[in-house]
DNA sequence: CACAGTCGACTTTTT
DNA sequence: GTCGACTGTG
């Protein structure tokens, strides 16, 4: 097995040098995955125990994969070896060390939703106006923080801080902060961040700990370095104090989250930090085409604060990078789909050749009409986890409770479901009781006649008898037992069973899903506890693809362009460059912002191998309405050469020029308002102008009494209104039945496509 | 205390 | 357009 065989010389020589601290500068496609890869094999091959190696990843995805590959190399022996997110890693060794911290071992792990519920209680409790302390300022001040492992005292008592929070009218703060912390305590529960504030605490307070782990981690990897907050990057250096043996594997050129904390400096000091460090520049990308790394790399010349390195690729120059614009944003989707289909045919490719990547989420949605409409086979992934819908979390709360009924969030969540009569009024005393005497919310049901009156407490103490007979089960029983014990007894299941609908159904079969994953759970193994609260144990940190069914199905990938970090398509699409979307309009407002934003672009160009497609829209519909949008200027800093263009509407091309095309066509203005506006798009030279009347023309007044018609049967040709769009006639319907689109021509604003799904029309009698 | 109806926010990105 | 949070009524 001569794996080093296959390895430039900085990839060769950044595998052999095991020792010692070690910073590998990976440019995006360059083989950073096979060289932390073979850097492992390696270790092991000379000897080094699989339970000394400590991998760190950013995302579920990237661990998965890392051991993925890491166990084709080395065989089972790749079981042994430490690896997974910070935050999970982390929070198994919490789970051993918790009371060492005054943390019981089951404690909780509130997600982001829990939070952010958490501190809207104590912003209600404390009369705060909660546009000032909106939750969201609120719980990013306090992650921040954290992250930067300032302690509630040090916020208190830092006066830069206090300084910047009564100029902005939110002294509070501070006060918050310390609330929120100990209500977190009290519930025995830890927050996102809390995984590696408290394993700073613990490594911090108690040196034998950390000459424990630093003595079981003898050797340390970290990949994406450059995405490490404060909070990690001094667990990584405490860890790795006695032997020095770190190696950070990263790429300043793709730091994404700063957003969330991760400090771009980490990687850039790493040298003073290190002074004998090696440093390895991997530059030759064999990832992309000439063309798709040339482009990559003038867009990422226009940031100002980087590493100097030079990537280039010894691949062909490949295709031009191609432009496509669209007069909205379904019809982005369908010229996607269209493409997509009419690529894979030309070169043979299967669906699953193929990715878009978006900036947004809410992006996926016009990118699956197109695809559905013309029978694409595609997965999303991202969005949405399948443990945060809610049915899930409501159940997952019932079971969070039996074990920690400490627990503050799961309480709120389920005292009142199902319905069982106990409502806003009695919660607020139970908790108003639980803050005066010191008590949890849990322990005030336990004890209710004495702070409730009659008729709550009977409720109240029936819920709490119920979880403590679910303590009980638990106890004797196994996972799935005691789940399905829990979904029966709580009345949940019996809840969702009643609702008929649609989405009900939908609920109720999620439930029986996670039900069958905790029953296989229970039939495993190769796991020595097979109990519902082991099962429990991880299950925020979880994301969607950890519940993936068919990771090998041939479809195309969407997804955005976070999530796609790490991955790669021999084709990509990139959708939605547009002003304000990417770059996201939060980002405009400082250089950082923009930099980190242009960074994201040049990740998202570098997934795709042979081919890359780029595309806008120049309308699209956000916040509900329908708004004109400019091309992004990422576009423009794309050196012409590169490019072809190709725009949906046959218009004259007597210009190549990117720029020019865009002086041209597009209109410089950006207005809310879209009466009229949406046609200013180029128009065939034959037809005539737009005139200055109708762009002026004002909103159409909905007839008196203006009410949608049922439009399932509706025919070409007829008559209809629209609630903004005014009077018009159906000229084309296409489409399958419950997803018609239909194109009708209206007299103030000219020809429109409309979904009747959604669109508001009445059909005016003949 | 439950429910229906109204109003506002929402779209960064992930653990 | 859609979802959740909030408000007023039964």
């Amino acid at each position: 097995m001569d794996f080093l065989a296959g390895l430039n010389t900085s990839q060769k020589q950044a595998v052999e040098q095991t020792e010692g601290p070690v910073m590998i500068i990976a440019g995006a496609g360059s083989g950073k995955t096979r060289v932390i890869t073979y850097r492992v094999a390696h270790l092991i091959r000379k000897g080094v125990d699989p339970f000394n190696v400590l991998v760190l990843t950013f995302t579920n995805k990237a661990a998965k994969e890392m051991r993925n590959r890491i166990s084709s190399v080395v065989g089972s022996e790749a079981k042994n070896i430490w690896m997974g997110t910070f935050h999970s890693v982390f929070a198994k060794i919490l789970r051993v060390e918790a009371n060492k911290i005054g943390y019981p071992n089951n404690f909780t792990i509130y997600d982001t939703d829990d939070s952010k519920s958490l501190i809207k209680t104590i912003l209600k409790e404390m009369s705060l106006d909660d546009k000032l302390y909106h939750h969201n300022f609120v719980y990013g001040r306090i992650s921040n923080a954290k992250n930067n492992l300032i302690s509630v005292q040090e916020y208190q008592q830092n006066e830069t801080i206090q300084a910047e929070d009564f100029t902005s009218g939110r002294g509070f703060l501070g006060k918050i902060y310390e609330t929120y912390v100990n209500r977190c305590f009290k519930a025995g529960a830890m927050d996102f961040d809390d995984l590696l504030f408290k394993t700073n605490v613990l490594l911090k307070e108690h040196p034998d700990v950390l000459y424990k782990y630093q003595n079981k981690f003898k050797y340390l990897m970290v990949d994406e370095y450059q995405d490490t907050n404060f909070s990690q990057y001094l667990i990584v250096k405490k860890l790795a104090a006695i032997r020095e043996n770190l190696c950070v594997v990263g790429d300043d050129a793709q730091s994404i989250y700063a957003f969330r904390g991760a400090n771009i400096q980490n990687i850039l000091n790493f040298q003073k930090d290190y002074p004998d460090v090696k440093v390895y520049k991997l530059e030759q990308n064999y990832r992309s085409t000439q063309n798709i790394v040339n482009v990559a790399n003038s867009i990422i010349a226009n940031n100002k604060n980087q590493l100097e390195k030079n990537v280039f690729s010894d691949n062909e120059i490949g295709e031009k990078i191609k432009i496509t614009r669209s007069f909205s944003d379904n019809e982005e989707g369908k010229s996607v789909a269209e493409s997509i289909i009419q690529e894979r045919g030309n070169n043979n490719l299967e669906w699953k050749s193929f990715a878009i990547l978006y900036r947004t989420n809410a992006q996926s949605r016009s990118m699956e009409e197109g695809l559905r409409k013309l029978n694409v086979p595609y997965k999303i992934y991202g969005g949405l986890s399948f443990y945060q819908r809610k049915e899930i979390k409501d159940l997952i709360a019932y079971f969070r409770l039996t074990f920690n009924p400490s627990d503050e969030e799961a309480f709120k969540r389920v005292i009142n479901y199902p319905a069982r009569g106990i409502g806003k009024t009695t919660l607020d005393r139970i908790i108003l009781a639980a803050d005066q005497n010191q008590k949890t919310l849990f322990e005030i049901i336990c004890d209710a006649p004495k702070y409730l009156e009659n008729r709550s407490a009977m409720a109240v103490e029936s819920f709490a008898t119920a979880i403590q007979s679910f303590a009980v089960v638990a106890k004797n029983s196994n996972a799935y037992d005691t789940a399905l014990h829990i979904a029966q007894q709580s009345g949940l299941l019996k809840d969702l069973y009643s609702d008929k609908s649609v989405e009900g159904l939908n609920r109720y079969e999620n439930i029986q899903e996670l039900l069958n994953g905790i029953k296989e759970f229970s039939e495993r193994e190769d796991i020595e506890e097979r109990s519902l609260d082991i099962f429990m144990q991880d299950i925020a940190l979880l994301t969607n693809d950890d519940n993936d069914k068919d990771p090998n199905k041939d479809t195309v990938s969407l997804m955005t362009i976070h999530s796609s970090k790490g991955l790669e398509y021999p084709q990509v699409y990139i959708v939605g460059l547009e002003e304000n979307l990417f770059p996201s309009q939060m980002a405009l407002n400082s250089r950082a912002d923009l930099e980190e934003e242009r960074r994201l672009f040049y990740v998202a160009i570098t997934r795709a191998e042979k081919r890359l497609h780029l595309s806008y829209a120049t309308s699209r519909f956000r916040f509900g309405t329908l708004i004109n949008c400019e091309p992004s200027r990422f576009l423009d800093e794309i050196d012409a050469k590169y490019l072809e263009l190709e725009f949906t509407q046959k218009a004259p091309r007597e210009n190549t020029s990117f720029g020019d095309e865009r002086n041209k066509w597009q209109s410089k203005t950006s207005e809310k308002t879209v009466q009229g506006d949406f046609f200013s798009k180029p128009k065939p030279p034959t037809t005539k102008p737009i005139s200055t009347t109708s762009l002026l023309a004002k909103a159409h007044v909905p007839t008196p009494g203006f009410a949608p018609s049922d439009t399932s049967k509706l025919q070409t040709g007829q008559e209809v209104e629209h609630e903004r769009f005014g009077f018009g006639k159906v000229i084309n319907l296409e489409g399958s039945k419950g997803d018609i689109k239909a194109t009708v021509f209206f007299k103030e604003i000219g020809q429109k496509q409309l979904l009747l799904k959604y669109a508001k029309l009445r059909i005016l009698e003949n």
